[in-house]
DNA sequence: AACGCGGACATTTGC
DNA sequence: TGTCCGCGTT
């Protein structure tokens, strides 16, 4: 085994220690992968069938590459039986062959987080709850962290911590919006990306047969990125690993970037309480980068408290320091990093594709791509609204997921007017009451209208029945037609595209391309499988399709472009020169973790991924003003560029370090508002002493032209002009008190939040000092 | 029922 | 800035 020579003393004994479990620390850039493909083929070489080999990765991307890698050493024939994919991707297959044990088909739909959404709306409004209170952003995260914690909705009544948290929270419901979330998911046939890891436990738990089947059908397991799994993952890992304990994981907690998804870095900090007897590699050489790059990032982490310590080095050049850019707007910002890239192309015969910009937050991508067109400098852009999560194709694939799953709520409603057919609101609202009575799916109340009294006079009722007799010919045609040539018969069929044909808009012919691309692909995945010898259906398709991202769909990898993507795509990625842009104060950090020191830590190796994509070179930038959410803000330098130790950074002047003061005239007297992590709005500066100017003239002028019912009550028990505080819209200051229609009502200016006129007796208001 | 308008609101990261 | 929702009009 010749291969085992390309590696060092620890990444050797890491590959050939196969007899129990292993950790492996892989500091960034310590040939982590590199680990992982040679252990795999070790394995394949020692006599392991690769069947009998599970590798989970973090991305699809990831497994497809390891695969290639992989298939190199020991030949495509072996290589493609392999067990290697997403946690998401692998369990859902699984899910899929049990289907029945757990109550669902084979072919259950996989929400995705905008159906998960929309359905929550849904719910919310039925028990007609506040949507202020309950977001669905909210809910959605809440019922997301149960589920990744394996709390199930009995569970979460029973759970008298978590009840008593979301009574203390003015969130009562939840409970109860989570059982009917669950409820209705299953009704639809659907999963929910965290229910790909909570049925599996489920599937485990209560089928010890079909766990015993798995734990032997899996004699090796492998997990990359250990560091960012959650509870449910972590316990699927364990139950399988359990027989023989042939496990080894590999991560780095310094780069554990994912918990706001459930993660939880004490999986790996905790590996060797839950397997005895786990054997410890640490990976500390860098081959990737400079000393610098090595040297600054270390310095950097050094300022996180939570961490296994470890000593990451590089022994490649010295290279230069990293260069920090400072500019005065986010425009010139793109422009100085466009000419930046420019002199790495043409004076330092640099690639473009040698070359990333990253950034903190998609919405920061549109001005530099701007950028970068004026100076020509070609890119590509990862991330961001996917090409499955356009409005067209989303259109296509949800008379897909129906045609495939009638059940499949979300998909109907999207679509059971779309292109418009005269079933409106009214009516979609009456079917899907009615089918809620009867605990139904829509589909079926609309396959059998008159069993289920569906309220609705007869010309409503024929469109409903041309509706789901067109769908119903689709239906017919879901295990006889190919996958391409069914949704190429919906396209031309329902007409979902129609409304594209209008005119020739950019925006149409584009979307035109779009619906092409997607039956290309459609096509091209009916063709693979064909040379398999096997016939692709459009079920087939979509369960392939639901958890790709972007990164999958894209094709010319090898076209000269420059990288553009955040910093959380990046990881497990580099490049020769990175430029993080956007390091500021609220952005990078985002002003939602500030509060919360273990958040703020993992912003900071948030930033430690981002400087350690670098092969050579690096550049930082922020800029003293930034257009964000409609406006223009000032800005500070991020407080992790302190963070690095100055001998590492070739810095504009000292004073650029200094917070803005009053040197941007009026701007500056207005009060700085941040918001914490709880909403909550704060003020950074001292109290305010004095009463603000409310933010603009517009709401003022409302305010006085106010409806002339409201009776001004001159001793009310909230004081005018004084400062109060709301627990959701944070401190405002009292502009107005009166009756409206009996009621007692305050009108209060919350600054950024705006002018909201509150019921006394429902608003808790404190008045301020 | 369809359409258009305007206001409100949110804007972290992603399988 | 952009999306979403509700309202009023046709």
């Amino acid at each position: 085994m010749d291969f085992l020579n390309e590696l060092n003393e620890n990444q050797r004994r890491a590959v050939e220690y196969i007899d129990g479990a292993s950790l492996v620390i892989a500091g960034a850039g310590s040939g982590k992968t590199r680990v992982l493909t040679y252990k795999i083929a070790y394995l394949l070489k020692k006599g392991l069938a690769p069947s009998s080999i599970l590798a989970l990765t973090f991305t699809n991307k990831a497994a497809r590459e390891m695969k290639a890698r992989i298939a190199t050493m020991v030949g495509e024939r072996t290589a493609r039986y392999l067990w290697m994919g997403t946690f998401h991707s692998v369990f859902s297959r699984i899910l899929r062959n049990e289907a029945d044990k757990i109550g669902y088909t084979k072919n259950f739909t996989i929400y995705d987080s905008s159906d998960s959404n929309s359905l929550i709306k849904a719910i919310v409004k039925e028990l007609k709850l506040d949507e202020k209170v309950y977001k669905h952003g909210f809910v959605h995260s809440r019922i997301s962290f149960a589920k990744n914690n394996l709390i199930t909705p009995e569970a979460y009544l029973g759970n008298p911590d978590l009840m008593k948290a979301d009574m203390n929270a003015r969130v009562p419901m939840l409970s109860d919006i989570y059982k009917i979330y669950c409820d209705r998911c299953k009704q639809a046939d659907a999963m929910d990306f965290d229910d790909l890891l909570l049925k599996t436990n489920v599937l485990f738990r209560n089928h010890p047969d079909v766990l015993q089947k798995y734990q032997q059908a899996f004699s090796y397991i492998l997990v990359d990125e250990y560091q960012d799994t959650n509870f449910a993952q972590y316990l699927i890992v364990k139950k399988l690993a359990e027989l023989h304990e042939r496990i080894c994981v590999v991560g780095d907690d310094a780069q554990s970037i994912y918990s706001f998804r459930g993660a939880n870095i004490d999986n790996i900090l905790q590996f060797k309480n839950s397997y005895h007897n786990a054997q410890i590699f640490k990976l500390e050489q860098n081959y990737r980068s400079t000393q610098t790059i090595v040297n600054a990032a270390n310095s950097l982490i050094d300022k996180n408290a939570a961490q296994i310590r470890k000593n990451v080095f590089s022994e490649k050049e010295t290279g230069k320091p990293i260069k920090i850019l400072s500019v005065f707007t986010d425009l010139e910002e793109g422009t100085v990093v466009a000419q930046n890239i420019s002199n790495l192309r043409y004076n330092e015969k640099f690639n473009f594709q040698q070359v990333a910009i990253l950034y903190r937050t998609n919405s920061q991508s549109r001005i530099l791509e701007e950028a970068l067109r004026k100076q020509g400098i070609p890119y590509r852009i990862y991330g961001g609204l996917s090409f499955y999560q356009r409005k067209e194709i989303k259109d296509v694939i949800a008379y897909c997921r129906l045609v495939c799953n009638p059940n499949d709520e979300e998909a109907l409603k999207r679509i059971i007017n779309y292109p418009a057919r005269g079933i409106g609101d009214t009516t979609v609202n009456k079917l899907v009451e009615c089918a809620q009575l009867h605990a139904v799916s829509s589909w079926e109340v609309l396959a059998d209208m008159l069993r289920y009294n569906l309220p609705v006079n007869a010309g409503t009722a024929n469109k409903l029945a041309q509706f789901r007799d067109m769908i119903r010919v689709f239906m017919a045609q879901v295990t006889t037609q190919n996958a391409y040539d069914l949704a190429n018969s919906i396209v031309k069929i329902t007409g979902v595209i129609s409304d594209t044909f209008v005119d020739r808009s950019p925006e149409n012919l584009s979307k035109q391309e779009n619906v092409q691309e997607l039956l290309k692909a459609i096509h091209e995945y009916c063709e693979t499988r064909e040379k398999e010898n096997e016939t692709a259906f459009l079920p087939d398709f979509l369960s392939e399709i639901s958890l790709l991202t972007d990164q999958d769909t894209d094709k010319e990898t090898d076209a000269d472009k420059v990288t553009m993507m955040t910093v959380h795509a990046a990881k497990g990625l580099e490049f020769k020169a990175v430029f993080i842009v956007g390091m500021e104060e609220d952005l990078f950090p985002s002003a939602y973790t500030v509060g919360s020191e273990r958040e703020l830590e993992e912003e900071r190796r948030l930033f430690y991924v981002a400087i350690t994509r670098a092969e050579e070179l690096c550049f930082i930038s922020y800029s003293k003003s930034r257009f964000r959410n409609g406006k223009t803000n000032f800005s500070n330098p991020s407080r992790f560029i302190k963070d690095i130790d100055p001998q590492y950074l070739d810095s504009p002047k000292e004073k650029d370090f200094e917070p803005r003061q009053n040197r941007f005239s009026d701007w500056d007297d207005d009060l700085e508002i941040e918001r914490n992590r709880f909403g909550k709005t704060i003020y950074s500066k001292p109290a305010p002493t004095e009463p603000f100017v409310p933010q603009t003239l517009k709401r003022l002028v409302k305010i006085e032209n106010g409806s002339n019912e409201k009776v001004t009550i001159p001793n009310g028990s909230i004081p005018v002009d004084k400062f109060v505080k709301h627990a959701a819209f944070g401190i405002g200051k009292v502009l107005n008190v009166y009756i409206d229609n009996g009621n007692e009502k305050a009108e209060i200016d919350f600054g950024e939040k705006g002018v909201k006129s509150l019921l006394l007796k429902f608003a808790k208001l404190e008045v301020m000092e």
